[in-house]
DNA sequence: GAAAGTATTAACTTTCAGTTAACTTGTGAA
DNA sequence: TTCACAAGTTAACTGAAAGTTAATACTTTC
């Protein structure tokens, strides 16, 4: 996690001006949003790793943001914390409630604010880092792009494929039985017929290689560690 | 900004050629002009990320050729810096106002020079702000002027192929989903048929090369990089 | 207020991902 | 060894998604 992307939200111009320069000094990507509303909009797009809320703000304060930033599932994980000044008690029990990662009082010390940012951020990337990248075995699987890529090769899989090759990345080693792979990627109204998955193994079988994909007759599959 | 691209413009052969070795033996891309009207054409073709230019030219001088440059859209971001004799001091005022963003003093001890032309991409490539302008494959986006420059030709599109240009491009490589897409061209509430993403996206591809967009069906739209 | 430029829609075509069907192969229990 | 069933294979089919085009509605500019 070493050039995460952040997204500032704050009201006022100075504050967003020395965080974002004190953040990109340290090498992160840095956007910034003057009020909530306009948060929530480029944090759909920009889908950083952590957003700085100022709880204080006109328009849309940040315990609103931050509800409904929850409510997007694409910055599932996403850190959410609040940035308020010193001492506003009742909106720190609030922040968390609203679902916020932690807390930064003002006045800011940037030296402080950036150990803060990285601890969070080593936080989440040891907890879970499911996002968008994911590497076994020479293979990397890429969501944001879309893109497989094999052993620097690139390789665009068509959706189905690419889910279901996501899915059994996501744990490799695990099987997942014909079910839930179903109910996973096809989702749980849809019905095909027996051999739709196989088909599907199969193409994935031929454009990633055989020895990645075990068949565990009468439950599933798993993707080999 | 490991092999940055630097233009040299200086009426002195001997100099040009001192420079020019120095700066290639560290991996810059060097290219050089012998006069103002020369620097300013090769500029625009080159679009060199520092510019070295003489202020004491015969044609069109330093300070000239500085304020010309400056009007350049697509050379916005390029780092300009004035080399001259030591002690002319008017000069070095007049440089800066004409935009100068450095100032080096000849006789260069190449050491020296090196060591500074990378201070100054550093300082460029921490200070860029990326939502102004963005420059992949030779297409630059200037969200300032509202313009697209294609291979230094200038193309005003449309509000709405602006903005859908502006968005692929912010994150080139990623996916934006037509959801994504349509909640942020066109705002939450605008209702607006299935084809009408298509449509704009075929005129982009029209203007700007079909090799750029890339579809990826039943997710979305991406800027190739 | 005509002309030029822009955005959207609608109708139609094309493409290709996803599915099926029919058949073959593999496997493990009786 | 056989048989039954799970999984593999292949190619054809289908339909949803995207591409295309022109007409129309809406805006800006002169």
């Amino acid at each position: 996690m070493d050039n995460a992307k952040i997204l500032l939200v704050d009201d006022e111009q100075d504050i967003l001006d020395l965080i974002k320069y004190n953040l990109e000094k340290e090498g992160f990507e840095v956007q910034t949003a003057n009020n909530g509303r306009e948060g929530l909009r480029e944090a759909r797009v920009f889908l950083p790793d952590l957003i700085l809320l100022d709880v204080m703000m006109p328009e849309m304060d940040g315990m609103e943001t931050c509800i409904q930033l929850k409510d997007l599932p694409e910055l599932r994980h996403t850190i959410i914390a609040f940035l308020t000044a010193r001492g506003e008690d009742y909106s720190q029990i609030a922040g968390f409630e609203a679902g916020a990662d932690d807390y930064i009082t003002k006045p800011i010390k940037p030296r402080v604010l950036v150990s803060r940012i990285k601890a969070l951020l080593r936080r989440k990337s040891s907890a879970e880092e499911p996002g968008k990248k994911k590497k076994i075995k020479g293979i990397v699987i890429d969501k944001e792009r879309y893109l497989v890529i094999k052993n620097g090769e690139e390789l665009a899989l068509p959706k189905k494929e690419f889910e279901l090759l996501s899915l059994l990345m996501s744990q490799p080693g695990r099987v997942f039985t014909r079910e839930i792979i179903l109910s996973t990627v096809w989702g749980n109204d849809v019905i095909v017929g027996d051999r739709t998955i196989d088909v599907h193994i199969r193409k994935l079988r031929e454009k990633l290689g055989d020895e990645h994909f075990k068949t565990v007759k009468g439950v599933g599959y798993k993707f080999n560690d």
